[in-house]
DNA sequence: GCGCATCGTTCGTCAAGACGAACGACCGAC
DNA sequence: GTCGGTCGTTCGTCTTGACGAACGATGCGC
């Protein structure tokens, strides 16, 4: 248990304490609120020790903070990416594009996707990782989406979420078919 | 530390044995891996005990999974919310709707809304929670979006970032702008 | 069949996480 | 100024998480 890349415990640390100025409550009220020791929360804040996940999720509880957000280090800032810009998705077929508009933080996985396609065959994807689930909302144009045994056709506005740990597949109705992917890992 | 809702323990120790058996690992190899020892990992499997951060986090290195899915109970189905349907943010303002496509799961921050906007007034948002990003996709007309100190003018298939937890901003510059939103909790 | 390796579970032991107490610092009321 | 309350840090103690060893079960090769 000394090998592995180690849970971000100095994260974890300044999280706390960024958390806890956020709600203006002192060490101890926090402490109290969350039913443990002070001098437990004091070391935690500075990174001492290896608290266990009980201690951790009341904390989270008490702090109002979704649990993960407890090992996530940095805060982004203003980001824009024009039509046509940003990286590609590799892909084999120029009739379907898929651009990264925002990549998965560290140790979560979600990406947000544009997807331009052109009819042509079908985009048949093979199952990604257990538990992807894939969120699409329809743009422009026309397209089928959806499980690969039971896609469903989406017009502009559409939405439709999926498991993507299936066998799925996108494939556009009309030239210049766009819409959005939010690909979860839940 | 007995008051307050617990981690759901009995939701780790299933992840732990379905992403187990998702990779065909034995208990005694993922422990290996891990760099834990096995027992502890038979303990945590039968949901006995309470992990330390630094156990849990090397088993989601070792399995290959996001540690905040270790977590996660439930496995979506496939959904679809057509154009006008779905429930409507409280707005007060009729040129601007926002209707819930997907709502966040549990003890996860992050919501995928459709907006549909008509020019008019600004629609100045209060800063949120903080640590909220929005990711705004433009798929129709044209907006001025982002921090109210400094919106961007989008286009279709143009996208922005931005910190949610500041003031922000969403004006239509064109009739039947629409654009897709998420909410992030990072 | 036997021997070996690996398995998952159970058990006893150790050390670190979490506890409560003590302490000096700080603040507000008198 | 003193007093009381609260603060965050440090310390000693207790409890339990994690360890390695032992065990019976299983599978494979000979």
């Amino acid at each position: 248990m000394s090998q592995s890349p180690g849970a971000p415990l100095a994260v974890i640390a300044a999280s706390l304490q960024r958390e806890r100025r956020r709600t203006g409550l002192s060490l101890a009220e926090v402490a109290r609120r969350a039913g443990i020791a002070k001098s437990t929360l004091s070391q935690l804040e500075s990174g001492a020790g290896n608290p266990s996940v009980e201690t951790l999720w009341a904390l989270s509880v008490t702090l109002d903070v979704p649990f993960a957000q407890l090992f996530e280090p940095n805060r982004p800032r203003v980001r824009v990416v024009r039509k046509g810009e940003g990286p590609a998705v590799a892909s084999e077929r120029a009739d379907y594009v898929a651009t990264v508009l925002s990549p998965s933080p560290p140790n979560a996985r979600r990406d947000v996707y544009l997807v331009t396609a052109q009819p042509g065959e079908e985009r048949a994807s093979d199952p990604h990782m257990p538990g992807v689930v894939e969120h699409v909302v329809l743009s422009t144009g026309r397209a089928l989406v959806g499980p690969a045994d039971d896609p469903v056709e989406l017009a502009p506005g559409d939405y439709i979420a999926y498991p993507g740990d299936l066998p799925h597949t996108f494939r556009a109705l009309e030239p210049d078919t766009m819409a959005v992917l939010v690909s979860e890992h839940v």
